[in-house]
DNA sequence: CTACATAATACGTTATCCATAATTACGGAA
DNA sequence: TTCCGTAATTATGGATAACGTATTATGTAG
């Protein structure tokens, strides 16, 4: 017997800032108004407060003593200093999966690759992210290491507050999918080493394409 | 005008616990009774359930839905998993570290260190926990990415929920300074890469030392 | 125009109450 | 006696009102 919806509200609440941030729609640096905001969603202050706690362990926003809450802003360094990490975790969670992955699960992982292909194809942009943030994950619940994990989720999610990271992966689509058909090709031959490069190699094109954007638009931080 | 303490209290409460907890005066599984507390630290709930959000943030308390707040047991797997990923990451902070490291910064390193060896002579073990944390956090702040540094520190919070941690360092003292000192020198001479190398195994031998008291121990998760 | 005093704002906390879900205690039926 | 369903109990999650106080904004005097 499975409870629905055993999430409290401040979790719900939580949910939701980290879609309104993650959206850019509360941007960096932005105020976070405590009042006006549990007068918004119909709620006491109560369980907002909560979930302003929540987010700041996450490092989204800033808890500012006396002086309130504020959407974390990410600097330049901070991108600088998240990707190279990033590619030493994800590749440390390919080497793992190829390991641990058994053949019911590659056929999973090209699955998901095809959704990833479709939207792409398509010019589904969203729908890309979905799927394209999906294939990270299931490689990383592959690995079996629930604390790579966990420590993965929690920078992309630091990282998902910059929007130049998701216009670089936008601008380098075709790319991108070219490095996932290799890194699962590697999983496929039951090539670890060869997924570790790769996925390594995936994440700081990434960082590339990311440095580009930032040189053109000339807004650094 | 430096602001003397802009500490609110629900982060005092957080500090408390987390001592307590890291103490293993509340050892893992057990219940935490939100209003006896409170009670016990003349405070409101109010204030208390915020500092165990930020307690759960961290994984050291698990916040069950209608059934309260657990403090977070971890398993041998935990450990398992958590150890190899430190090894990845304070190895590459050494590099880092080396490599910013200007000789006033390992000179300071050193000073550490020698009072990390007088506490082993002495047998001041609090002392020498300490000193052995500031060691290495040292090295993690010289790296220069404070996101490294944040993933490190906070899994090494989780860490500090086993007592075993704790008692697998104090086996193998001698051995813990050996390993430091191979450190030490790595960073005089400026070797990044055997810094690095060095680092992995100094963390993975605690993670053997560990192992053989469970192994004695026999009471496996 | 600066400096200081004053007012407004909103954060952090207390206290109290309530609804609801979980747990326990209880009591009757098989 | 054992099992199961119901009632009572308990604690969590949330709402609300209120207050002290630090911060910020405003206004006034020099």
């Amino acid at each position: 017997m499975n409870r629905i919806a055993p999430t409290a509200l401040y979790q719900e609440v939580a949910e939701r800032l980290r879609q309104r941030i993650f959206a850019h729609e509360l941007t960096p640096g932005t105020w976070i108004d405590e009042q006006k905001l549990a007068e918004q969603y119909g709620i006491s202050r109560t369980p907002l407060r909560e979930a302003l706690k929540v987010l700041a362990s996450e490092g989204l926003v800033e808890l500012k003593p006396r002086r309130g809450c504020y959407v974390t802003e990410i600097s330049r360094q901070d991108l600088d200093d998240i990707f190279p990490l990033m590619a030493m975790l994800e590749a440390r969670c390919a080497v793992e999966a190829v390991r641990h992955a058994r053949p019911v699960d590659v056929r999973d992982l090209e699955g998901i690759h095809e959704r990833l292909e479709a939207a792409a194809r398509d010019g589904r942009i969203d729908a890309f992210f979905e799927a394209n943030q999906e294939f990270h994950r299931r490689i990383q619940e592959l690995s079996g290491n629930r604390w790579l994990l966990s420590v993965i989720q929690d920078l992309r999610k630091v990282l998902k507050l910059s929007r130049l990271h998701s216009l670089s992966l936008e601008g380098r689509l075709q790319q991108s999918l070219d490095e996932h058909r290799a890194i699962m090709a590697a999983f496929a031959a039951g090539n670890a080493e060869g997924a570790e490069r790769l996925m390594h190699d995936h994440l700081l094109s990434g960082r590339d394409a990311l440095a580009r954007i930032q040189d053109v638009g000339g807004k650094a931080a």
